[in-house]
DNA sequence: AATTAACTTCAAAATCTCTTCAAAAAGCGA
DNA sequence: TCGCTTTTTGAAGAGATTTTGAAGTTAATT
């Protein structure tokens, strides 16, 4: 299951997603609404994480554009405006829950997982591929039979190559999506070719096939049509 | 044994939890019916009490969709409504007390005991798993035909675990599980592994398997299969 | 062939688990 | 209530694993 948080305050989006990627989620994060709203293009989020407290405008503004475009994903409204005010027009403007600071991470959590379940889409934790099943709730991957013993970067590597298979994914990209902090352009990355490489020598050790294709020059991808 | 209250009035709730806190539950609790309905997603309450006079709605909804969802939690209705009405409509959508207010907490304590022990007995009172046999009613926990002496929290512990076999858990969501308070994500919560440690002893001790396994950098789950 | 990116190897750094010991809190009998 | 025992929590550090960094080699592209 794939999240998107919205939120300013540095310090909590660093809890809450750590947190939710322990809990087998992952988790992308953006400071603002403006990279909010490009974030959302071409990927494919299943619940958007929003607070409504956003430094370049109310928060609900990314609301109203998420409901509008992208109607399927869910929205969990995080706010330390307890007013009524806001709730009402959260929901009204489609938001699927309102969860006033402060708050349990289990009961984010909770309802993380309500909304999708709601949203049924098919509410399974287990993502299935050819020989390859992901339970996320166990935390376990099994390749022809035998369970992967992976560490969780290439846990979460592998999750995110396969919620975007087929897309080509710039180590860039990888860096930002699995470490969330913000990146330089001109660092090297390499660090994460450990992983991948980690990864595919894991997956074919245990008899899968080598699904990590490296682009030359432009990244990697996890390639279905093999 | 875990209880949630729902409960708009603050003092009211705060006297009522620390009661029962001292009582030896381990009380959360949650003041709209909203948060009510989210709260139980997920976690393994006993019994619910519920005040009828909710913010947000008539609270016999929560009271429904408890039913309708969980049927294995108890329900205690508290309600300022002494109507006969009320009583009646709770009784039939499955409530099993009703207490009106004002009332005497030792009264409070007297009926949950009530209802978990008239729950306990039509339903499992034991948990058997292999070689480790859980009577929730005596509190008594046997590994190879040994009792284990557990302290309290290992005894949580440990049904916490086995309630969620296979299911990776953090040691942050443990700590929430088990203590109910409100924590914050940066406590280390190291104090959850010395049950577990202590835990594992016990159970090896008396010649049970070491189901106890530690995810690295994940939690913990009670793996089944080994 | 030159250039750039991908890959290998090895080791340091960081992180996480576990141990140990002790303080604080809770429970208990007088 | 007081003092004693048990349980729970906290803190420092050892041990283990994972992650990252750096230097050098191989492979791909123009």
């Amino acid at each position: 299951m794939k999240l998107l948080l919205v939120e300013d305050h540095d310090e909590l989006a660093n809890n809450i997603s750590g947190y939710l990627a322990k809990e087998g989620y992952v988790v992308e994060t953006v400071l603002g609404q403006q990279r909010a709203i490009s974030k959302l293009t071409g990927f494919d989020y299943d619940v958007v994480l929003l607070d409504l407290m956003l430094p370049d405008g109310s928060g609900m503004d990314v609301l109203e554009y998420i409901k509008s475009h992208y109607p399927d994903i869910g929205v969990l409204i995080i706010s330390a405006k307890n007013a009524l005010d806001d709730k009402v027009k959260g929901l009204e403007l489609g938001a699927d829950d309102y969860l006033p600071k402060p708050f349990h991470l289990s009961e984010l959590n909770a309802r993380v997982k309500a909304i999708y379940r709601r949203r049924q889409m098919s509410g399974h934790s287990k993502m299935v591929f050819n020989e390859i099943t992901i339970d996320t709730v166990t935390i376990e991957v099994v390749v022809c039979d035998t369970t992967l013993d992976l560490t969780r970067k290439e846990y979460e590597l592998l999750l995110f190559l396969l919620v975007n298979k087929n897309r080509v994914l710039t180590k860039q990209s990888i860096a930002e999506h699995l470490w969330g902090d913000y990146m330089d352009a001109m660092d090297s990355f390499d660090f994460v070719y450990q992983h991948i490489k980690n990864l595919r020598k894991k997956i074919t050790a245990a008899g899968g096939k080598d699904y990590i294709q490296t682009m030359y020059g432009s990244g990697y991808k996890f390639n279905s049509n093999l």
